[in-house]
DNA sequence: CTGACCAAAGTAGCTTTGCGGCCT
DNA sequence: AAGGCCGCTTTGCTACTTTGGTCA
């Protein structure tokens, strides 16, 4: 707030309140939101005023508020990791399922009239498809009712429940201090460890309803019967509970299973635990008529302490309320999934499995225990399906909104659970996909209309007047029908309004003659626009309209209202242009008939310099600070001006381009001769005060630095020989690769040209090595399949077999190394500077020397011109373009030696370093100075 | 006991045409 | 010397959502 130019004469050091002295002028005091104080009666011109800020939250409510917020994160995330170990065990549990030992005992339990019952429905005895679906659907009733009734035993015990935050925070906390159970099995979780413990339940006939639920989709699997394993994940809600239902589900007992717990389980192997919670309605009796499953330890301590006498401890509970596991079976006649529950023993219902449904017996035995929030069906390849859809009562209205919707944090929420759903998803899809997908579709159509008013909100079918946003209407309204007095309409009657600017922004226009559909208040975001109404709020006032009270409306207008703007065509070349001298282009197609747009930038001084006329294109907007600022991409012109137009463009920027490169060539040329000339002075002083000590003095560490050392006991020392030997570590044209191919002939041949004067042999040389500092433009540099720059006539000139050389090698390095340029390689252009001046000897087997900088040093380094190249040093005799040759040996001997041959080098792009190279190269060079040293 | 309602906090998205200093 | 270019700075408000609590 302090951003009026005033000037603090305080430092703001209380957090509650902050009292500042400022100078500020008297227009100032038009501020009046700032509490103003006139602590002395000063002068007119220099008032000094103390201004009081807000007072800042209290650093208890702020802390409560970071509590409350991690609190939130906190939850979140718990609820997060819950649901995906929840997903995990199930799918753990479903590949089990797939296992053929398993699927053996099943059968060999199951009636054969039974299993015959399948058997018959095929194509071949039965045409009719929809008797095939009936029978398929009456074989598996059968099937359910055998195994609800006669085969399997539920017990009331060790099926997933879901719990809340706090009753698991609770436990946890419990477990931390020592006194609740640690160990997972000392509670009255059934474990299930792998396919035996499963096998041994179905042995035994009997085990929780989760088991229940499993072993049955393994016996459909087994029986040749497509089969899902459906799963309502009960994670633990990531809304907090704590004024809810008071103390009444923590009373029912706590279930030390924990997220962490879950993720361990999911963590560990497959044959690891995979932990049920119990309910915990299990009553005593119930608990020791109903033999418990023991894996590993008595249970019976931990049921007896645990165990408490509830209204809903009945084992009434487990067999008639929905499920957490249940069935889905194929009716390949139907192309349908129907839902099987094997322990009520329900096909084809899939109401029943909604634990907020209306029948009694589970509104009694309602929540906490079953919540359906996620419903996932795995299938038998391991993928899976959100089939929510399918089984929760209001989706639509309350289940998909719980997942998660629109905007913040809930949002997240929703795209999470897509995420995760999409991990499980296959990866393609199966035709009965689309036909479940249409199916899920049409359930949320015909959901029917939502029964409370928060339904309503975003509510793909219907409406409520009350939930329109700012800038909706319903046209042509049709009453569906009413929710408590309020109409509800069809969500297709909606329609979103825009304000006439906005409608422009599109490039649509107001139909003349159309009324707003809706009058809203208007909002002033830049600056301007605030000012703009508050304008227009003065005017109003004195002309005295009341009725403003202080807001000025704008209307909004439907699509329907408006048209596609177009612009008026231009005549004799003449652009129109807005008020701010440019023109409004948001879509391409408000460009007007007869012009076109050239989005290219500084366009517009060429337009300018030839005179056409011509506006700028505002594209858009960009925002900052509370003002806008057009976007402009280019220019309007009149059609037949494009060409020259564009021509002109292009010429120019071909000219900056020409400029640019003049002037780094003059850098280059600075550069050059200043390195020169230095390498010159330095040659002369060494030449004019060397004495023994210098012969002594350590190498110079800064070219050192630079080269690349080669251990060649063959040739030990050696010295800086020639300016070639110096300039060497410069020579690095990274770019080169690419700027060869990127320069255009045109190019080549001006710079050839701009090199055939006196300097050029100069020039000529310079050139790589500048390339390393230059940003890639080129220049200079000979295309690829040109000959070399034309070379002054005094050089000995490269005879044609040189050149077929060269080019050979060029096109077989361009085969190795076309895509990976790397930085050591050497473009055309140095090998025509190196081998420039190469006499008429065999080109490799020439001794590189360079000009008459002879630097004799007492660096017993040996540097080769071909140093930079990589190489082992057991290799380098071997090395195809620089043949051992009698002068390297020469030179070796001779370090002080003032050679002036040319370099015969011919630099040939090289394979880029691998890491393991890059080091062992380090590694010599290091054994080589620390020798050296020695 | 659920859902309507409210307050608080947090968040998304709408907004729609300069200025000053430095370089050439 | 003057015109032109570049870079500045990361907004602020409103409506809406979510959350947590109360009450009918």
């Amino acid at each position: 707030m302090m951003n009026n130019g005033v000037s603090f004469a305080d430092e703001p050091s209380d957090e509650e309140f902050e009292w500042e002295e400022v100078h500020v002028p008297e227009e100032l005091s038009i501020y009046q939101e700032f509490e103003l104080e006139l602590s002395t009666p000063a002068p007119r011109e220099n008032i000094e005023i103390t201004l009081q800020t807000q007072p800042k939250k209290s650093d208890s409510k702020k802390k409560a508020a970071a509590a409350l917020h991690a609190q939130r994160v906190l939850r979140t995330t718990c609820h997060k990791i819950h649901t995906i170990c929840l997903l995990g065990n199930a799918r753990v549990r479903n590949k089990w399922l797939n296992d053929d030992l398993l699927h053996a005992r099943l059968l060999s339990l199951t009636p054969m009239s039974l299993q015959n019952a399948f058997a018959m429905i095929h194509k071949s005895r039965i045409p009719d498809q929809n008797k095939r679906g009936r029978l398929f659907e009456n074989a598996v009733n059968r099937l359910v009712e055998w195994w609800s009734h006669t085969f399997f035993t539920v017990l009331p015990t060790g099926h997933i429940v879901n719990r809340t935050f706090e009753e698991v925070q609770r436990e946890i906390e419990s477990q931390a201090s020592g006194s609740g159970p640690v160990d997972p099995d000392s509670n009255d979780t059934e474990c299930i460890r792998g396919v035996n413990s499963l096998m041994k339940h179905v042995l035994m006939q009997c085990g929780s309803r989760d088991t229940s639920s499993q072993l049955f989709t393994a016996l459909c699997r087994a029986l040749d019967i497509p089969a899902r394993l459906v799963v309502s994940l009960q994670s633990v809600p990531w809304r907090s509970d704590a004024g809810k239902h008071g103390g009444g589900s923590s009373s029912k007992g706590k279930v030390p299973v924990t997220p962490a717990e879950y993720e361990n389980s999911r963590e560990g192997s497959e044959e690891s635990e995979v932990a049920n919670t119990s309910a915990s309605v299990l009553s005593k009796q119930n608990g020791k008529a109903a033999p418990v499953i023991k894996l590993r330890k008595t249970k019976s301590r931990a049921i007896s302490r645990r165990s408490t006498p509830s209204a809903t401890g009945s084992s009434l509970y487990v067999t008639c309320t929905p499920p957490v596991f249940w069935t889905e079976v194929f009716s390949r006649a139907d192309s349908r999934w129907l839902p099987v529950d094997p322990i009520r023993g329900i096909v084809n219902k899939r109401q029943v499995f909604d634990p907020s449904s209306t029948d009694t017996l589970s509104k009694a035995y309602r929540v906490p225990y079953n919540r359906m929030l996620y419903v996932v069906a795995l299938e038998e390849d391991g993928f899976g399906r959100d089939v929510t859809a399918r089984y929760a009562r209001d989706y639509t209205a309350k289940v998909s909104k719980a997942q998660g919707l629109g905007a913040g944090p809930a949002s997240a929420r929703k795209q999470w659970w897509a995420s995760v759903v999409q991990a499980i998803t296959r990866p393609y899809r199966l035709s009965r996909d689309e036909l479940e997908d249409d199916e899920l579709h049409n359930h949320q159509l015909t959901e029917g209309m939502p029964t409370t008013l928060a339904g309503f909100k975003d509510h793909p079918l219907y409406v409520l007047a009350r939930h329109l946003k700012r800038d909706e209407v319903i046209d042509s309204p049709t009453e569906l029908g009413k929710f408590r007095g309020e109409s509800v309409y069809p969500r297709s009657c909606v329609v979103s309004l825009k304000t006439a600017e906005n409608w422009m922004r599109q490039g649509r226009i107001i139909r003349s003659g159309c009324q707003p559909m809706k009058m809203v208040k208007q909002r002033a975001v830049t600056i301007s626009r605030q000012r703009e109404m508050e304008l227009a709020l003065e005017r109003a006032k004195e002309e005295g309209h009341s009725g403003g009270d202080g807001e000025v409306m704008q209307g909004l207008y439907a699509f329907s209202q408006t048209d596609l703007y177009q612009p008026d065509p231009i005549r004799d070349g003449i652009i129109p242009k807005n008020e701010f001298g440019n023109i409004d282009l948001y879509v391409p197609s408000m460009l007007p008939l007869g012009a076109v747009h050239i989005p290219f930038k500084g366009v517009a001084k060429i337009a300018k310099k030839l005179e056409f006329d011509y506006a700028e294109a505002v594209t858009g907007f960009e925002f900052k600070k509370r003002r806008a600022f057009p976007v402009i991409e280019g220019i309007v012109v009149a059609a037949e001006n494009e060409n020259t137009i564009i021509e002109a463009y292009i010429e120019s920027e071909q000219d900056a381009e020409e400029r640019a490169r003049a002037k780094r060539f003059d850098q280059v040329c600075k550069r050059w001769v200043r390195l020169i000339q230095g390498l010159r002075i330095r040659d002369r002083l060494q030449k004019q005060y060397a004495s023994n000590q210098a012969a002594e003095q350590a190498p110079d560490e800064h070219w050192q630095d630079t080269q690349i050392l080669e251990a060649d006991e063959e040739e030990p020392g050696g010295f800086l020989v020639t300016a070639d030997d110096i300039v060497q570590p410069f020579h690095l044209p990274s770019n080169m690769h690419k700027l060869a191919l990127s320069t255009d002939d045109n190019q080549s041949v001006n710079v050839k040209q701009a090199v055939t004067d006196e300097n050029s042999i100069l020039m000529e040389e310079m050139l790589p090595h500048n390339w390393g500092t230059q940003d890639g433009d080129g220049y200079m540099v000979t295309d690829d399949n040109s000959v070399p720059p034309s070379r002054p006539i005094d050089l000995v000139p490269k005879t044609m077999h040189e050149l077929a050389k060269y080019h050979a090698r060029l096109e077989e390095s361009k085969k190795s190394e076309s895509s990976f340029p790397g930085p050591a390689e050497a473009g055309p252009s140095s090998t025509s500077i190196n081998t420039r001046k190469r006499t008429a000897r065999p080109s490799n087997s020439q001794q590189p020397t360079g000009d008459k900088v002879s630097v004799p040093t007492s660096r017993p380094k040996r540097t080769r011109t071909s140093r930079k190249r990589t190489r082992r040093p057991g290799e380098s005799v071997s090395d195809d373009d620089a043949k051992p040759s009698p002068s390297k040996r020469v030179r070796g001997r001779n370090p002080g030696a003032v050679d002036t041959a040319p370099s015969p080098r011919i630099l040939r792009p090289r394979a880029p370093k691998s890491a393991a190279r890059v080091q062992e190269e380090h590694e010599t060079e290091e054994a080589y100075r620390q020798a050296v040293e020695e």
